[in-house]
DNA sequence: TATGTATTTAAGTATTTGCTTAAATAAGAA
DNA sequence: TTCTTATTTAAGCAAATACTTAAATACATA
């Protein structure tokens, strides 16, 4: 972690302070939600909870079949978003269905809107 | 690519036909805007995001001292996230000014507001 | 109980990512 | 031009990530 200090004259010394602070009171925020959204920014992961704000609900095997990919693939995207609350589960009989929680139907809403409209190329 | 298909018969052939459709529709999309969240999810990233959101403003060597980081490490997150229009760059002398772009300024504010209220560990 | 279906988990591997170091480029001042 | 400051770029390495394969767990039914 060298190099890491600048040499200039001209720097907004109270700018610079303020931010610290403000950094280092949010940092677990910082992590936490970096932490969320680096699931959702996974093409994979992107497209399974699309289809479940579309399909309600869906299990490993639906979504590997969509998908064609590997159900033990797919689990193992499932389990991480499961684990960060992104989404919850219900069993019925050897069936395990995933869906949106609320906060994050919430949340990823405009993203979703978005794709849904299919103009992200334009938009984004 | 093997055991990427399920052997049940219970299954919503239509359902997953339609899922099928949609994915293949957006495959791009998803692409683009996962790539997008990816710049995102990352705590450097996300810490820069947020302080250019307050401050409007800053140069990469504002942003080592406030994040107590490498020069070289800095200026490489900003050139992904200028390559990916969430940044744009104005020069001032030998000063180079990195600040938000509208588009993402406007998609990231739940986000930055979330922070803000310093409220992320309740709510999400 | 044994058998089949649904899902998860563990281990291994290949790719990607973030950071470090050092060198290169750009612009102002002496 | 040379020197200093500001920033970027290239190369290398270590850690993280996504996927594969194989084995394990869970539940339903014969």
């Amino acid at each position: 972690m060298e190099n890491n200090s600048c040499i200039r004259q001209q720097a907004d010394i109270e700018q610079i302070d303020r931010c610290k602070e403000s950094v280092s009171e949010l940092d677990e925020s910082f992590d936490y939600l970096a932490n969320g959204l680096s699931l959702v920014g996974n093409s994979v992961r992107l497209k399974i909870l699309y289809l479940l704000f579309i399909e309600k609900r869906l299990c490993v095997c639906d979504l590997s079949d969509i998908l064609g990919m590997n159900i033990s693939a797919i689990s193992q995207h499932l389990r991480k978003m499961k684990d960060r609350n992104l989404l919850e589960t219900e069993r019925d009989a050897q069936t395990i269905f995933y869906s949106l929680t609320a906060e994050y139907e919430k949340l990823l809403n405009p993203f979703f809107e978005i794709l849904d409209k299919n103009k992200i190329l334009e938009t984004i």
